[in-house]
DNA sequence: GATTTTAAATGACGATCATCATATTTGACT
DNA sequence: AGTCAAATATGATGATCGTCATTTAAAATC
């Protein structure tokens, strides 16, 4: 049965918003086209009507997710003028700590070495996402030289993803959450 | 046909050092028990007789591998007891930029995050191994008190993993060197 | 040396998965 | 109103994979 227009680019879009959060909660192979196109309301069928392949559908997701997690820190920086770095990092870390789980977290902590194995469209839709999240970060820091901010933003990020990856791997919740506590008093605030 | 003892036992570890290899180079999904019994010169068949799962091998590979990066940290605090943390980041990072490429790399770089998503036995040895990794580090660390030398340590251990987990997977060779090269300077130092 | 034990080989089963062919239904356009 | 086009449903195919049953042959044991 066929839909509208508008109706099938918000299956479309549902599409991929549902396997974002799929892959990032189970991994690209941990979940398959039909469970993806049943989680949003519809037959297996109808998948390469919208999407080319699988990978293609990652790459959609990935750059979804990614284009998201930019609207967040930077409406994050724009509620938080006097301190962005720090509303950033609360909200990275604690959003993992209470309820949803990384289905709804950070594209990078939850599948970056996966993409990492992955190439062509989905490695460079996730890398035009890192380079925009660390523009805003970038902005969030100071420093005598906008390349001295640069380097700082690099080390905030690499930390920040660090931090959540450890965290969530251990399998000892003291330890997760002093990883947490550690990493957001040695990331959350512009030192030096 | 049936082997030594010796060479059954030979045959296992080569097993589970394969797997770590292939683990971590195409992920936990990526590769099958049949290739990695081909990759050990053995047929598939016997793969039961060694272990119970796929996942008795994985938390094998997983805690082999930790144990391995164990080693190499503790030989190199040996060898420069002067700047102990600063030969372990620079091997860390430099590892991975000619060669080997991720599957001799850290188990905590490339599988994190499949590893959160396993249950039992894969995530408690490789917890044990993080706990190890992060002792060696904290000698590795000047600091005011034990509790201080702990924190630098914690962060400079996620800083290490964000850091490799970012450069392997942004699409973009220059931005990857960029980032290895701010995370050995952010993470490589004893600063403070 | 005969017997038992066991590591490994062969082969198969059932499930899952990505992909595609075809059918159906209905919105879109003349 | 009638025709066309497109979105989704149904169903199938071939490949891959984890797991297991059975067989084979050589090491261990007595």
């Amino acid at each position: 049965m066929r839909v509208s227009r508008d109706q099938a680019a918000q299956n479309r879009a549902r599409i991929i918003e549902i396997a974002g959060q799929q892959f990032r909660e189970k991994g690209f192979d941990g979940i398959g086209v039909a469970d993806v196109m049943k989680s949003a309301g519809l037959t297996h069928g109808g998948f390469y009507g919208h999407f080319n392949s699988k990978d293609d559908l990652i790459a959609e997701a990935c750059a979804a997710a990614m284009a998201l997690s930019v609207r967040r820190w930077t409406s994050l920086s724009e509620a938080s003028p006097g301190d962005a770095l720090g509303a950033i990092t609360q909200s990275y870390l604690a959003g993992d700590a209470h309820g949803e789980g990384q289905m709804s977290g950070c594209m990078m902590a939850a599948l970056a070495p996966d993409i990492a194995r992955r190439g062509g469209p989905v490695r460079s839709r996730f890398t035009e996402g890192t380079k925009a999240l660390l523009d805003i970060l970038i902005n969030a820091v100071t420093g005598r030289s906008k390349a001295r901010q640069r380097e700082k933003a690099i080390a905030i990020m690499a930390g920040l993803v660090g931090t959540v990856v450890l965290a969530r791997a251990v399998d000892d919740p003291d330890f997760a959450r002093e990883i947490k506590r550690v990493g957001e008093a040695a990331f959350g605030r512009d030192a030096e």
